[in-house]
RNA sequence: GGGCCCGUAGCUCAGCCAGGUAGAGCGGCGGGCUUUUAACCCGUAGGUCCCGGGUUCAAAUCCCGGCGGGCCCGCCA
């Protein structure tokens, strides 16, 4: 079916017929990254790199190809002068498009100034059966293809790759700043014989050895809870967290979280964490706290710049969307909902119905600039603590920007007991039909009267960060390999 | 869960409305060319028209069903 492919195939039976191995182990010819030649180039010094062929320009006994290594690029030009006829028509014949080769030669400026390396010696080191799949400079426009083989996306577009070094520098960022304030990077366990930590259907997963139903993590946060409970103080955890739900251009299957816990803090010194951590982070990335993102069709800006403004879920409602829960009864809240069908699985409860109106009316469309949108109704939020003041309400926040639900944090809840009647309550609502409803965790509840100290702890979403730090709409664009349906070809 | 759009050569697409021998550019292969860079010139090969069924003398084209992808809505606090 590929002509190409056989044609290529033939060439590295050829080679090894003719006792070349067309994927050598070692470079023989040296090897400079062409980074560190194109940072400093010197006419005139000789210089040894390798790279891909991902252009091949050919004049009769003269070549210009251009090599491209770790993501940069440099030209390099191949003539029968310099390398004696045979090796020439051995490099035609033998190195094709998208092979790696060794060589070695010395630097120089073309007549049109492009510094080029002169070849004398080159090596090829493997031989590519399949050649790129769109002419070099130009993008793979199919986003299926880009998805499934994204190592082509990676090859091809210099932005895409652009889009994952914002995405990893990321991620070492904000393990820097973590660790900058003390925090320690603590791992615990992806199967779980309970999932907790936020309202999601989780993947079930067989352990053969137990011959037991385990579960997928669908939040880090009630396993670093316990680290708190044996003493530590400050920690953290990145890491993949797995919800059994749409994919759509905010929710891939798998996505990435940063959780942190610091035992003495409430949710006030996590707004102030959370916001030093975002600039920081941005500023340290990409340059500035100022990101321009896509809504609507235009272009808005975005300062990521603290102070954050702080909302209170009621005033927001009230604000953004005239609607006053203080003077409404439970019936007109249900009118609400019924109003824009939304629906409460697990059955109406005044709390949940507030949280619900707010994300519908205000959250996507009113907050565009970073947000702070705080105390939300103790019922929709079984883990946190409830309110100084007023205990109708906890000690909740989540950061909105772009619209985006970027993290969700509380003041802890740390009395044992109210969490175990929290935990009732949720399973009464899985019984009547809610199946997000948070599973009772016994042996958390058990740790909790071990005594977890005061604390404040934080979730932060990695992908939707870099997606607000990438300009990106969809979550597909800032993860390397999103889930796609089993594909059926080969 | 609902809606809209897309699927033809390795890639980008035309052809479909109005049924009649499957096309172009790029890429590949062969030839030419010693300063190009989306090189250029000449030649040439390359197809499960996403899959299955139906209508028809005849289907890439019309109809039905499926698969895959994108977007929007719902749901997911």
């Amino acid at each position: 079916m590929s002509a190409e492919r056989d044609f290529r195939k033939g060439l590295r039976e050829e080679l090894l017929r003719n006792g070349i191995n067309p994927y050598p182990h070692v470079l023989s010819l040296g090897y400079v990254p062409i980074k560190d030649i194109v940072g400093n180039p010197r006419s005139g010094d000789v210089v040894a790199t390798a790279g891909r062929v991902a252009g091949l320009r050919r004049h009769g006994k003269l070549v210009f190809a251009d090599l491209i290594d770790d993501g940069y690029r440099i030209q390099i030009s191949v003539n029968s002068g310099n390398v004696g006829n045979e090796r020439f028509e051995w490099f035609m014949r033998y190195v094709n498009l998208g092979d790696f080769i060794n060589v070695r030669g010395e630097l120089f400026y073309t007549q049109k100034g492009e510094l080029t390396i002169n070849v004398r010696e080159y090596q090829l080191i493997v031989k590519a059966l399949k050649s790129p799949p769109v002419k070099w400079g130009h993008k793979i426009l199919d986003p299926e293809v880009r998805y499934r083989k994204r190592y082509l996306d990676l090859m091809m577009t210099p932005q895409v790759r652009r889009i994952f070094e914002i995405r990893f520098n990321t991620i070492a960022e904000i393990r820097r700043f973590m660790w900058g304030k003390g925090f320690i990077e603590v791992e615990t366990p992806i199967l779980q014989p309970v999932y907790g930590g936020a309202a999601a259907k989780p993947f079930i997963t067989k352990i053969q050895a137990l011959n037991e139903d385990w579960y997928l993590r669908i939040s880090l946060e009630l396993y670093l809870k316990r680290f708190l409970v044996g003493g530590f103080n400050k920690v953290f955890e990145i890491g993949k967290n797995f919800r059994n739900e749409d994919i759509d251009v905010q929710h891939n299957p798998e996505f990435t979280m940063m959780e942190a816990y610091q035992a003495y803090a409430d949710y006030e010194d996590v707004m102030r964490l959370t916001e030093e951590l975002i600039s920081t982070v941005a500023e340290k990335v990409i340059g500035t706290t100022k990101v321009s993102y896509p809504l609507d069709g235009s272009q808005v800006e975005i300062d990521l710049r603290p102070p954050y403004k702080r909302v209170r879920m009621i005033d927001g409602l009230k604000e953004f969307a005239g609607v006053d829960v203080e003077v409404l009864s439970d019936e007109d809240l249900k009118n609400l909902l019924r109003t824009h069908s939304l629906s409460l699985p697990g059955g109406y409860d005044r709390g949940r119905a507030i949280a619900k109106l707010f994300d519908r009316l205000v959250g996507a469309q009113h907050l565009i600039q970073p947000t702070f949108v705080i105390d939300f109704p103790a019922s929709s939020s079984p883990l946190a603590k409830p309110h100084r003041l007023n205990p109708e309400y906890a000690e909740r926040f989540e950061l909105y920007v772009a619209g985006m639900e970027l993290a969700n944090a509380f003041t802890e809840l740390n009395d044992p007991i109210l969490q175990e009647t929290y935990f009732r309550q949720e399973e009464e609502r899985r019984k009547l039909g809610d199946a997000e409803a948070h599973p009772y965790d016994w042996d958390f509840i058990d740790a909790l009267e071990y005594g977890m100290p005061p604390a404040g702890g934080l979730g932060l979403g990695i992908d939707r960060l870099v997606m607000i730090l990438t300009g990106q709409t969809s979550i597909k664009e800032v993860i390397p390999f999103p889930m796609m349906t089993r594909s059926v070809t080969q």
